[in-house]
DNA sequence: GTTAGCACTCTTTTAAGTCGAGTGCTAACT
DNA sequence: AGTTAGCACTCGACTTAAAAGAGTGCTAAC
């Protein structure tokens, strides 16, 4: 569908401005912030077609209009000015996420902490995917007489520790089993290959030491289980309240949907694009009918492993978000890809 | 201040009734509620004098009467029935809360969640204080070249990992070495005697090999240091929208104020009762004004260790919540005392 | 194709009036 | 002295009416 250049003006210029005041904008507003010469009469009849089209509507008879998702999703495939970041915000962003020596999870906690309140939206950002990783390294760490615990290291950077409870008393002997076990039979393999199956074969493959080992190799499973979910990072909920009334679901609605994880994450990890903008309803979950979501995925080593998005009203300005999310995102990539790159 | 029986029983009634419905109740209300054999003129005289003495007022003239913060006090700490906790209830609340093998981290985390699932509140857990925990273990886990793992293990069963960069490459003297000082200096060690002095003294006294092992030993502070601040565990912020117009600040105040982690655990390490109920502004914070606190301290080994509150409008249901809100947090304290002393 | 003008629509604001819950007070009663 | 019935009074909540204001759509002229 193509504009005439001056409905595509008019269309901007209407998307801006509810953007700015969140009030319905009417033919004279629109007059002024425009710098072109024709009358309040002309614009209306434009605006007139342009609700036609779909891209405007009005709330009621007699007020301004406010554009649709279409005049929205118009605005921004086609109208936006993607002006490049400010440097002084580029250099805001850079501090908001630095964090030195810090594991992938505090980076990530980090970057949607800091990214909710750069935006005044909720923001997530989930953590790589197991999909890919291997198991990098397992230690046994004695503790007590019969109880010690494991830590498992992924070739994401995961590390996942858990107490494990052995039947008998430990001694070296066992020990050493379990880390030829771990080096025969572990490290280096995804971690998804690590399911019921095989185990059971593996197991079956220890004779006698089976009983004994039986809680390490358990343990180990668990820790890749866990290691393997991908968690979801949550920043900034109380900035739901701040446009409350533009979330047509309630803003309790709308938080206890951010709460469970799993429809987030899912959210996050079907787009497939670079970067994603979904507008209203064109998310598939109803809570999210009247929100709009900016998101992103990082790269670890040029591999696609996460995302990080914010969450906002459908009148977010987009304009200026999506080069803040774009450019956070791949800085955490980058943050991220050289802390595991260092190990 | 000694009140008379009949007032008593009055001032509970309206607090009870209050609580429940949320509206300013009348004596005629009362009336019904109560099984005493008077007229509303009666009770219309004792209100006043209960007023007169500061423990109800009237939100304007021609309504009925809500309890000001001392006649919740005045209730709290004489009138309110503390019923035993149903064993329905209990049992609810032993699954609330169990989780096997998992760290104390996710315990509390747990708890918060349930707890305010369960009382429509927000709820908030602190981990437990590092104070007087000592070092158990510290291992070091090889990773690269020059990098590898710390892994520090307190007495309080907090695990705390961290990369740390050699300046030279790795060989097996170096993490020997590394055991050795390990042992000598940081093992049972108190997390708060680790200052700068201390270390000091203790590069000092490695003579020259002080400079390829200073990553090392500062990497282990610094664990130290994040292993003694104490986190706080937010759970349910969405629950403060459930009684938005019960709390005096606005939600978004208040929800802010629980996303600082820092006012709260100053809250909830302030109280030295063993459960504290804090009503309205005789919390020191402003937020809170409107608010009330049910806290209680969870003991490790007999230990005042760490604290479970739930923050709610002052009409929160004390009788009930306090008792739940109490066990809960000595459930939690046996579950961390088992959880530590099987390591 | 553009524009001035104007009637029309619909929300928002303001004002006034009514209703009702609940009180405080007085005077009588036990 | 304590209790109670009765009643005038207060003040918010709700209803209705009217006025104001913003903005449109349409028509007719340019």
């Amino acid at each position: 569908m193509e504009l005439s250049q001056r409905k595509e003006k008019i269309l901007a210029a209407v998307v801006e401005h509810y953007i700015k005041t969140g009030e319905p904008v009417g033919s004279k507003t629109l007059l002024s912030a425009l710098d072109i010469t024709v009358s309040s009469a002309t614009i209306r009849n434009e605006m007139a077609e342009l609700a036609a089209l779909g891209y405007l509507e009005q709330p009621h008879t007699s007020a301004g209009r406010i554009p649709t998702n279409e005049g929205y999703r118009y605005y921004v495939d086609n109208l936006m000015g993607v002006r490049p970041l400010d440097d002084s915000v580029k250099r805001q962003i850079e501090a908001g996420v630095s964090l030195k020596n810090a594991s992938p999870e505090a980076i990530l906690a980090k970057a949607s902490e800091f990214l909710a309140d750069m935006t005044d939206c909720a923001a997530v950002s989930t953590t790589p995917s197991g999909e890919n990783a291997t198991i990098k390294r397992i230690e046994f760490v004695p503790v007590g007489t019969r109880t010690g615990m494991i830590v498992l290291l992924t070739s994401t950077g995961v590390i996942k520790s858990k107490v494990c409870r052995s039947d008998v008393d430990l001694n070296s002997s066992m020990i050493e089993k379990f880390y030829n076990i771990v080096k025969s039979s572990f490290l280096g393999l995804p971690l998804d290959d690590i399911d019921t199956a095989t185990l059971q074969t593996l197991v079956a493959s220890m004779g006698a030491d089976a009983l004994t080992m039986i809680p390490f190799v358990s343990a180990v499973s668990e820790l890749a289980q866990e290691a393997m979910r991908t968690m979801v990072m949550l920043g900034g909920q109380s900035n739901i309240l701040r446009y409350r009334e533009d979330y047509g679901t309630t803003a309790y609605e709308l938080m206890d949907f951010l709460r469970r994880g799993e429809p987030i994450s899912q959210l996050l990890a079907n787009s497939k694009a670079d970067l994603d903008v979904k507008i209203g309803g064109e998310n598939k979950f109803k809570q999210l009918e009247n929100s709009s979501v900016i998101m992103a995925h990082y790269n670890i080593d040029g591999d696609n492993r996460g995302s990080i998005g914010i969450i906002g009203p459908t009148r977010i300005d987009y304009a200026s978000l999506i080069p803040s999310v774009r450019y956070l995102t791949d800085l955490v990539g980058e943050l991220l890809t050289q802390t595991l790159n260092e190990d």
